[in-house]
RNA sequence: GCCCGGGUAGCUCAGUUGGUAGAGCACGUGACUGAAAAUCACGGUGUCGGCGGUUCGAAUCCGUCCCCGGGCA
């Protein structure tokens, strides 16, 4: 069955590689780690954009049509479980938010969102964690914006191609101490491959700090280390700290989410190459 | 050696006039429908430094010992 590398086509399923300003705190693979594969959605948004799991979704689609297209295998590799989801089920057709409706909503104070939300949105006001200020943002942007609810909107989901693909699953759950361990050493290394100066230049471009780039993992805590609010023994721990946080509720998404018949690899010496080649025989 | 300050959850610390303990973080579990590396919800943390005493009852009062800071010699 051996698959050949110019067979296939590695497009990327993860919310911080996708940012072209984010190639050592996202741990994006370097050409050598490619060796040769086409790589897909890696770096392709720039930070001044914010990329939403539809973006997202819209453009893995095109990319494993057109892999298909030239009888290339599409695997998509990354840990962001709303981009899959949205991909595989697809979402609400929720319009685009009238950009005025959504800073105003977004320079709210979560209390005054809510407020907003029980009069605008009794239903969703009921529904939203009181503190979730995410989620109430987005219910109170979208009654404003559409002038429908969100669960209106959300009665019709669509644009998701799981049920057209031959889909091969596996989520890889390694054991908490090994994970952490893990976090630690990835984060100490960011720090010694770049990551530093890689804040610096995202820094000088005085993007929005609510910007997804400005949230990933490692730029707050290396912005308080330029601005000298932290010392550097101070961010290497934060950093690792934020990752190891990070990690766990991605752990607790793959593991409950997906549906059950994805399969599931918690031992942390699997084989690899047995391992995809069982997933991709017949 | 003497004088101060301090020893309470894994960490940092709160604990009013004695009624056997709390907060943040960490940790664990979970949620997740267009910012998701985001945003949340729930949960247990424990010989209150040791030993003795007073008291119906001590993290709180008394004695003593140990440990950690700082100061004086």
């Amino acid at each position: 069955m051996a698959l050949r590398h110019g067979d296939a086509v590695v497009i990327n399923a993860d919310s911080a590689q996708v940012y072209r300003d984010l190639r050592v705190l996202s741990a994006r693979p370097a050409p050598e780690d490619m060796r040769g594969v086409e790589h897909r959605l890696f770096g392709t948004w720039d930070g001044a954009q914010a990329c939403s799991a539809a973006d997202w979704a819209t453009g893995a689609r095109s990319e494993i049509e057109a892999a298909q297209a030239q009888g290339k295998l599409p695997i998509l590799v990354g840990g962001t479980g709303l981009y899959l989801r949205t991909l595989l089920d697809g979402i609400a057709p929720v319009p685009a938010i009238d950009p005025a409706v959504r800073e105003t909503v977004r320079a709210l104070a979560q209390e005054r969102r809510l407020a907003a939300l029980r009069s605008e949105d009794p239903s969703a006001a009921n529904r939203i964690a009181p503190g979730d200020s995410t989620r109430t943002a987005r219910a109170l942007e979208v009654v404003r914006s559409t002038g429908q609810t969100l669960a209106d909107w959300q009665h019709d989901i669509s644009g998701g191609i799981g049920d057209a693909v031959d889909l091969r699953a596996v989520i890889l759950l390694p054991e908490r101490s090994e994970l952490y361990r893990r976090c630690d050493l990835r984060f100490a290394a960011m720090l010694e491959k770049g990551a530093i100066s890689e804040v610096e230049a995202l820094l000088a471009r005085k993007l929005d700090s609510e910007l997804p780039v400005m949230r990933a993992i490692g730029v707050r805590q290396i912005a308080a280390l330029l601005s000298g609010e932290v010392l550097p023994g101070a961010v290497l721990a934060e950093g690792q700290q934020a990752t190891r946080n990070y990690a766990k509720r991605q752990y607790t998404w793959f593991r409950n989410q997906p549906p059950p018949e994805w399969k599931r690899v918690e031992s942390d010496n699997y084989d690899a190459q047995a391992m995809f080649a069982s997933l991709l025989h017949n």
